[in-house]
RNA sequence: GUGGGCGUGGCUCAGUUGGUUAGAGCACCGGGUUGUGGCCCCGGAGGUCGGGGGUUCAAGUCCCCUCGCUCACCCCA
């Protein structure tokens, strides 16, 4: 049996790449016209950093990551998540004493050791941004915006869902009420909730099952319980976001997966995905930069998964044709192959997209290929035309041609050539 | 980690109650046009029927094991 990709790994191949390319350069541009730079940083990190930041008690560091031993006896972890890195090289490189207010993005490949199924990959491909240095709600608003924009220049739609999750000021105390809320329904709830009602009660809310979101119907609200800081935050976020005019709605129930957030939250949902319905993803993480042993700064960011996008693209026939190119040079006779052959790559130095068929076969066959390469025209030189240095050039959706004089200096013929077909 | 579905040429699939050289469409290559594409016609190449074991005179078809893919739970992008 012949070597396969690991189970999880996926070949992105040409006809796919394609939609990929588009989803990253309407991407760059958003982030871009938002005032947000690249930044690239590494795959691997020490385990720690993981460790730190996305919480111990989470799933993703608890059994997710990619964790081995290098050859020093370091432990290693392939990135889960881009926040953690690109907020270590933050503080790392000082990034904070160039400007008050840093706006990053990084765009690259995340690992999650998880049993794959439709839109979850173990190897999957984030655009991802962040925002250091700022904590006003209107922040808040404009990255949501963002998202929202990136989206909707994709041609997809897509709801935003928000919440707050408050701060360590406030969320201990509602973790209590709603703990001794669960305690009344003990015994009467999903094996799932159960457990975490001890473990990771905020948890429950968003629990699947219609018996256990029965009883969470009188459940408290994370949103009744903030304090007058992530209340009034909240509140300002919401008004960011009306006068932007983006709809969203609230949704209390909303908890995410690593602890590292504080106070705004939020999702940008689809239905078209089957189970996995988030496309994107993201929130305020207050304290993290600190926790990483960088100064106070508060922080903010999402992430959005390019295989889900990729595939809504899909679903919705948004299909990007491959690029035709602009001249198949078909030639006959050796002679003309080595016209041909020098022609060719000389037009490619011109910038044209020229491809010939260098196997020797048919004119039939040459002229088949022209047409699958999707070339606006073909170049025919026989030996015939060659000895009265002549071509013919086609035009492959008009079907009309032309003989053309071949000159002698094939650099000035690619560069008259060039010319033509580039006018056109 | 737990369930369900599926594994036949590159792709999508047919394969009757187990029975002779395993088929089709698409794609690929060649020919029909001594030098011309997209349609049509003809031909060709391409398969250890996921793998192993078993039952049988005979297994793609039945049984067991195993591997893989996929969807869902869980979790999340």
């Amino acid at each position: 049996m012949s070597v396969k990709a690991l189970k999880g790994f996926k070949d992105i191949l040409p006809d796919e790449v394609e939609i990929w390319q588009r989803i990253e350069r309407i991407a760059r541009d958003i982030f871009h016209r938002f005032g947000f730079s690249e930044i690239k940083v590494p795959i691997l990190e020490k385990t720690d950093l993981f460790v730190r930041s996305i919480g111990e008690a989470t799933d993703i560091v608890e059994k997710e990551m990619y964790t081995f031993t290098d050859r020093n006896g370091a432990s290693i972890t392939m990135r889960p998540e881009g926040t953690a890195s690109v907020l270590r090289s933050f503080v790392e490189h000082g990034l904070h004493v160039r400007q008050p207010v840093q706006r990053l993005y990084t765009i690259g490949p995340m690992f999650r050791h998880e049993r794959p199924q439709k839109g979850r990959l173990r190897q999957f491909h984030q655009l991802s941004c962040e925002v250091l240095g700022s904590d006003l709600p209107r922040l808040d608003a404009e990255v949501m915006a963002m998202a929202w924009l990136i989206l909707k220049e994709l041609g997809l739609s897509i709801s935003l869902e928000m919440n707050s999750l408050g701060c360590p000021a406030c969320r201990p105390a509602f973790k209590k009420t709603l703990i001794a809320f669960l305690q009344g329904h003990a015994g009467q709830l999903c094996e799932d909730c159960e457990r975490r009602r001890e473990t990771n009660p905020l948890r429950v809310l968003d629990c699947k099952s219609a018996n256990c979101q029965e009883k969470y119907k009188n459940a408290p609200s994370i949103l009744d319980h903030l304090c007058e800081g992530c209340g009034d935050h909240f509140q300002a976020v919401k008004q960011g976001l009306d006068v932007l005019n983006i709809p969203y709605s609230v949704n209390s129930f909303m908890v995410r997966g690593l602890d590292y957030y504080t106070r705004t939250t939020f999702e940008l949902i689809t239905d078209a995905l089957g189970a996995q319905s988030a496309v994107g993803a993201g929130g305020r993480y207050d304290g993290l930069v600190k926790q990483l042993g960088g100064p106070d700064l508060p922080g903010i960011g999402f992430g959005m998964g390019i295989e889900r996008l990729a595939l809504l693209l899909r679903q919705s026939g948004q299909e990007a044709a491959l690029p035709g190119i602009d001249l198949f040079v078909a030639a006959l006779g050796e002679a003309a192959q080595e016209t041909g052959y020098t022609l060719t790559n000389t037009l490619r130095t011109k910038g044209l997209k020229a491809a010939m068929d260098l196997e020797g076969r048919s004119l039939k066959s040459q002229m088949k290929q022209a047409g699958k390469s999707g070339a606006r025209f073909a170049l025919i030189i026989g030996d015939d035309e060659l000895a009265k240095g002549e071509g013919v050039l086609r035009d492959m959706t008009t079907r009309e041609q032309e003989t053309i004089a071949l000159k002698q200096d094939t650099a000035a013929l690619a560069a008259s050539l060039a010319e033509r077909i580039q006018s056109q």
